[in-house]
DNA sequence: GATGAATGAGTCTTCATTCAT
DNA sequence: AATGAATGAAGACTCATTCAT
């Protein structure tokens, strides 16, 4: 018989989460102190490990409410039958993911964070692969509807094409990192180069 | 006048940043702890803090040196001429940086931790965004070349065909850094299959 | 008007009383948490609170209940008349303290945490001393007894032969504490032995 | 090559474990803070890190340092050949650790602690242990001399006398923490007026 | 030049106690 | 009366950097 509601209590969870994530994002996982975070939250050190129970939980917290984010936002886009041209769909991606971020949290930066505590942190790294492998089967899938449709070749494995869709995705939340905001459709754009060199017919 | 040679100096020097990235890899950028380094390094904290000045002034370096390798990688595949196909290209490049990371220091790993480090701190963003914007450069005159071989639509800026390009590379890395080390070809075979759809002629 | 009534209330207080005995002999009196004893008491903070004002008064409580523990266990051997000869009464008090210290809590343990807590607050050893005192006292008395029987020099003080007695026992306590359970009747045999050097006639 | 001799070394140590010792004495184990310990010893934190990795560690060494001021004050009189009478001997062992306990550092308050601390962690209890056996050992030869001497019945085991004089030892000590300071040679007088009923003949 | 012992502010986390419900 | 979430002041320990030798 919990003194206060489940709603309340997953309310307060997210309080500490929104705030551990906006830290995160400015000052990175490791620089980022439990203080920050517990300011930030407004609320007491003991009231945020009552919810959390130590610093790694939330990194690991915020990086899965990331991934989840990210996934939400994706799945619908993922899902169309038939599914968007490839330039189209890595377009309809990358803005989906670029519109998310706009809020307070910017869930790029996040992931980028996750990359990078993934490569030392087993922990991390097993809660990130099974979204991102989740990912690329429904990109795998897409691209079997593509090559029956002719938008792939069809010794090509659609695992491949699915990867490089991937790799498309992820290197522009990489190039937004280093390089800052790109312009929007750029990616889009330049993959449609590429497919159709004759231009649109 | 020096009492040591300058020569000295610079092995010195290398070997407290091969100590210094190889850390780094392991245990990230701000887990990893002078003393750490030091240690790797076989040197005193004195002697390390003749040759950097901070934590800070070796974690630039070690992304600029990081940096430095790839831009030697890179650079011979992208003054090629005339220029790989695309699929061929990105395959050429995503395996140079591969093979460069054999070693024992992972140049794909202090990637990562760079671009996360660029998130936050302007000094390591305004180190790495040069470089990047030169990869995209090269990669924008090889994009110039693919247009007029009729490998890039007419209509298609070339900068963003070479967005794509970099897009992919970036996207492999932080692909390995997730989910591990990818199929070599994968990558390009996706791109090959999504490009010319009638399978090679 | 109490809403509980009165045994209800003592049931309860002997409830947490038990627990935190139970605690403090596991990991010390400054070890054991509030939280240890309030979840070994299956109330809540709340509640416990309501019985003992803070922890320190559960550690005064928790180590008069073993003083009163000791004290009945051991006024009947000492109210014996005639007295048992000085071996005989040692090793009765000393079988007497080990049998009660076979239980959920052993009174020894909780002993030497009194011993060590006397030492630096005067609380403790306010609440400590007379019970000592008193066990002293009628040791004392004792002794007197058994100088009378000849069991004790007529020029020895029998305040010093309770000195001895009393020492037996503590020193007894403190050599389960360091060395583990002793052999039942070693102390009683060693200071027979010692008492009648000539061995039973 | 240490840029500080051995000597300071050792010297700087014995600092340390001064302080804590005192600390300990006065406030008990887990009541004296590492801080109290650090600004009692004059150095800095990490000056006191870096010769005692914890304070679990400090808790050891004071620990076993008492033991072996004790182990040095015992040694020559368990080792005098004829030894002392039984009385004679338990005098002179209590009236050495009273006197060893006259300094700064109390002794026998850190024995007491030691004991507590020996009942929960058996790291402690581990180096506490062999001590507390060796003395024992000494006291199972000099038992032995008695019962060839006539001071101990033929039938005792010297072992069991050996029990007799160290609980007597140690109560004493444990009626200080409680009782406080004894007056001197209380405790001689009352084992002697006891072996001898019939007084110094 | 080199060394590594020393510094001390700062980190994460715990815990006795209170009080709104 | 009872509950248990919240408080926030410590607590143990670390670590980038300096400087006497």
């Amino acid at each position: 018989m919990p003194r206060i509601t489940d709603a309340r209590r997953a309310e307060r969870r997210a309080q500490i989460l929104d705030a551990a994530r906006s830290c995160f994002q400015e000052r990175g996982l490791h620089l980022t102190t439990m203080d920050d975070i517990i300011r930030a939250s407004g609320l007491s050190a003991g009231a945020v490990y009552g919810y959390f129970a130590s610093k790694e939980a939330l990194i690991l917290a915020a990086i899965a409410g990331g991934l989840e984010g990210i996934g939400a936002l994706v799945a619908p886009i993922l899902a169309r039958r038939p599914p968007p041209a490839p330039a189209e769909l890595a377009g309809a991606l990358t803005a989906a993911i670029d519109r998310a971020s706009a809020g307070g949290a910017d869930i790029r930066r996040i992931a980028v964070l996750g990359w990078a505590e993934a490569q030392r942190d087993p922990g991390v790294r097993a809660a990130m692969a099974p979204a991102y492998a989740g990912f690329l089967a429904a990109l795998t899938s897409v691209a079997a509807v593509w090559r029956d449709a002719g938008l792939l070749a069809p010794g090509t494995a659609p695992a491949d094409a699915a990867r490089v869709v991937l790799a498309l995705c992820l290197g522009h939340v990489a190039q937004v990192a280093v390089l800052g905001e790109a312009a929007p459709g750029a990616l889009e754009s330049g993959l449609a180069g590429l497919l159709r060199p004759a231009g649109p017919s």
